[in-house]
DNA sequence: CGGTTTTGACCCGCGC
DNA sequence: GCGCGGGTCAAAACCG
């Protein structure tokens, strides 16, 4: 009953969040399961631009992501109790403060002897930092970043979210003959990461796993903006609406990580108010947006110039 | 030329 | 201790 309840509310809050239907950059959005993981940290799953074939993750009651078997759709939260971005989360205090120290002493380096010392420095103050992340491992408890995983019926791998990435790895997944890839926010000091992955299961289905909040709005003009066809107090609008947008997002995620309830499995009902919302061939999305979409929402049709 | 991707090497945690 | 798998690094290649 209590479950229940928390689900409800929890529907509301992203329904009231508009966190159902088109984002500002064209895709689809939506969710259809929390859970919150033995850790106390909080796991979404969701679906994402999900078509007809929307499949509800097969997760026992009671039983964590981190324990339980893999589920049907998303083999690699098999891997969702490991964590390894403490060490990524280590920053120095300064961006550039390795190179402060190293660029005070270089200006009138030229000579090779100098030039290894430098090195020598270098590799010194690598050592360092590596003693310092090893020290600070130990001493400290695991700290993880929450993750959002949503599940995207598409054809293309990497979706765009407003953000801009840059891939640092790929790997192969064990069992599946799709790669994983690994992407970081271009943004300095924005740690946030993501992965994405194909479902063997499932190979029409894309799994973006998002480590970690943004700590700015989207640097990315929705796709509509870029047209040509918007006149400046348009673009104005479209900004506004970004930085809402993104205060939206954080609203969100704060509200469910803070969320505390037992996963609750059946809601079919929910899952199927989902699938009925979104669009069944992924395709069509762009097309429906010229066509009813998105500007109108959010530009005012004044604003819109006819090309 | 600067930013991004590729890819093999490396590190680390975990299970045996 | 060892092997395995996931995650990250970083040099080289690539690209606009």
């Amino acid at each position: 009953m209590e479950k229940k309840d928390t689900v409800v509310k929890m529907e509301g809050t992203i329904e009231d969040s508009s966190f159902s239907g088109y984002n500002p950059f064209g895709n689809l959005f939506d969710f259809c399961e929390v859970q919150k993981s033995s850790s106390g940290i909080m796991d979404l799953l969701g679906v994402h631009e999900y078509g007809s074939t929307l499949q509800c993750l097969d997760i026992p009651q009671n039983q964590s992501l981190s324990t339980m078997s893999v589920p049907k759709v998303v083999p690699s939260f098999e891997t969702v109790k490991e964590c390894n971005s403490e060490l990524l989360n280590h920053q120095p205090a300064t961006p550039n403060s390795s190179s402060i120290s190293s660029s005070s002493t270089s200006e009138a380096v030229n000579d090779e002897h100098n030039k290894s010392l430098e090195q020598a420095e270098e590799e010194e103050e690598q050592n360092k930092i590596k003693k310092l992340l090893k020290a600070k491992k130990t001493n400290q408890k695991k700290h993880r970043e929450p993750r959002v995983a949503f599940m995207t019926k598409s054809e293309v791998d990497h979706l765009e979210d407003g953000y801009r990435w840059r891939k640092y790895g790929q790997k192969a997944v064990k069992n599946s003959p799709f790669p994983r890839s690994y992407y970081r926010c271009t943004s300095a000091s924005c740690n946030v990461k993501k992965r994405l992955e194909r479902s063997f299961t499932d190979p029409s289905v894309v799994v973006t796993t998002y480590e970690g909040q943004h700590t700015h709005p989207s640097p990315v003009i929705p796709r509509l903006g870029l047209t040509g066809s918007l006149d400046i107090s348009a673009a104005n609008y479209l900004s506004q609406y970004q930085e809402q947008y993104f205060q939206q997002q954080q609203q969100l995620f704060n509200t469910l990580s803070s969320l505390s309830f037992p996963y609750n499995h059946s809601t079919p009902s929910k899952i199927a108010l989902a699938q009925e919302r979104l669009v069944c061939n992924p395709g069509k999305t762009a097309a429906f947006l010229r066509d009813h979409g998105l500007l109108q929402d959010i530009v005012p049709s004044h604003m819109l110039k006819q090309e």
